[in-house]
DNA sequence: CTCATTATGTAGTAAATTTACAAATATTCA
DNA sequence: TGAATATTTGTAAATTTACTACATAATGAG
């Protein structure tokens, strides 16, 4: 059982390899994929405007045995109520759709990440910040409330973790670090300047470099270890939105990953610090 | 369209007052409903020991239109059933399972989070931000990493945003605070105590508060506007990881609606901004 | 026991899907 | 460029699937 939990952003993903008619066909489903679920394959070819045979081939594509079994696992994928396809807030939207809008793309985005998850790079990652020394965060922009995020998470790992948003101090550490520390850059592009610059210094040292950013960047060559995030984030969108929740949840399953190596043992331990933070807090009531 | 959340429940139900082929039809689906779901209306009689009109009688006296209308109808309910159900990790995990885990629990979060949203309490949030003079977003803990993502987002809307996380200045900043200051305060809990006590202040001067939390918290409380945030976090698991995945969704789609209040002429305003930001990069190969 | 009612199956029909093949289109390489 | 080849797409026939009409069987009431 192969089920992709994701058919339409599967189609969506293969736009641009479909030839002309099967092009067609996958534009009609994505317009209107519940319709697509209910009608026969002679009305489906006739909204795509080709030939049944082609809406045929369509489905073996995506690894149906036929059109039934195509609408099933499209059924199947519409069911949990996601709209599978990013959609861009636009100025004619109102308050009853655009935070539905944003919460489908956000979704979407981690269902694509779950999909293709760089396992073996997770792994290395943590092996490595479990036997690191000194671990630091260095992110800009956007990324640097992630690396914030982070610093916190890691911290209960008794990880000496420390976060710069400042390039000079993230330079001047890099320049300084030796066996045992370890440099966890975060970025969406890969390609900001500074942070490039920083990693480029590090690996000079004996340190480590790990980084979350995009497969072939600059910064993802610089690393020893990088864990690529293909988040297709909408570039004509002005601001990052699903990459980094992608970002933030791929060091939730970091430290997960460094929790489980630590094994039983170590549960006292955080038990302490959930402690140390209760009179912080008015009791419940 | 009244669809049943879940067919086979009803399949069960009624179970007792169905005539002889019916429940035996009913007794072929209720053991093997996946199997259903693919298997033609012959296979599916075969199966039942009866004849083919008897299935689809049994269809129609549920609802269907037809067998395989009955047949998409169950795929339906198979597939939402299946979701909603986080995971906690468990120490017999390993990497093939616990990052697949945290991914579901969290797309869970934003999932159920969706359904739920509290758009009237969204909407007056938007309104105020727009209409803010200056706004402060304070958290502590991972939550100052969500007000650090919120700064960054709301700065390129050309409002003065500030965060801080000490919660020194956080309490100086709302004792000198006036009419056009908005405070934004964030918290899982809504019960720790320097947040509370800053909101506390704040709410003595002219200044709105508004907060991202939880329903009926001594934060909320003290919120002109609050915005509920109901995620049932673990609390065996000792970091909070979805909860502020939602609160940054929350905060993207108050972005957007402030974005959208701004209409079509603030898009150069964005543009700008993100030109900007060219030259900080290494350019695409 | 007979009639009326309901339940079930048979057989034929209509519809939908798939296959095989041919036409059209694009691509390659001289 | 232009013939040869491969790929794409559509047509038509074959096959499978689902539905309808009707006949028979079972059930129940008087």
């Amino acid at each position: 059982m192969t089920s992709e939990p994701n058919l339409l952003a599967v189609i969506q993903r293969q736009l641009s390899e479909l030839n002309k008619s099967e092009a067609k066909v996958a534009k009609a489903i994505l317009n209107a994929p519940e319709e697509a679920t209910r009608s026969s394959i002679a009305s489906l070819a006739a909204a795509a405007g080709v030939s049944e045979p082609s809406v045929n081939r369509f489905c073996k594509r995506f690894g149906a045995t036929g059109f039934p079994d195509f609408k099933l696992q499209l059924a199947t994928s519409l069911a949990s109520g996601v709209r599978y396809v990013s959609r861009a807030v636009e100025f004619s939207d109102d308050i009853n759709t655009f935070p539905t809008k944003l919460f489908d793309n956000a979704i979407n985005a981690l269902m694509t990440a779950k999909e293709e998850l760089p396992l073996k790079a997770i792994a290395r990652a943590v092996d490595q910040i479990a036997q690191a020394r000194r671990v630091y965060f260095f992110g800009l922009g956007t990324s640097a409330a992630v690396a914030r995020d982070a610093e916190h998470k890691f911290f209960r790992f008794n990880v000496p973790v420390f976060t710069h948003e400042d390039p000079l101090m993230q330079r001047m550490l890099a320049a300084s670090a030796g066996v045992g520390d370890l440099f966890f850059f975060i970025s969406h592009t890969g390609r900001t300047k500074v942070l490039v610059e920083a990693a480029e210094i590090a690996r000079q040292t004996e340190a480590s470099i790990v980084s979350l950013t995009a497969e072939g960047s600059p910064l993802a060559d610089k690393s020893h270890c990088c864990i690529n995030v293909k988040v297709e984030e909408d570039t004509e969108q002005y601001l990052p939105m699903t990459s980094r929740l992608v970002q933030l949840v791929i060091l939730d399953v970091l430290a997960a990953g460094v929790t489980l190596r630590r094994g039983e043992g170590f549960t006292p331990h955080l038990a302490r610090i959930k402690d140390s933070l209760k009179d912080t807090r008015f009791q419940t009531s």
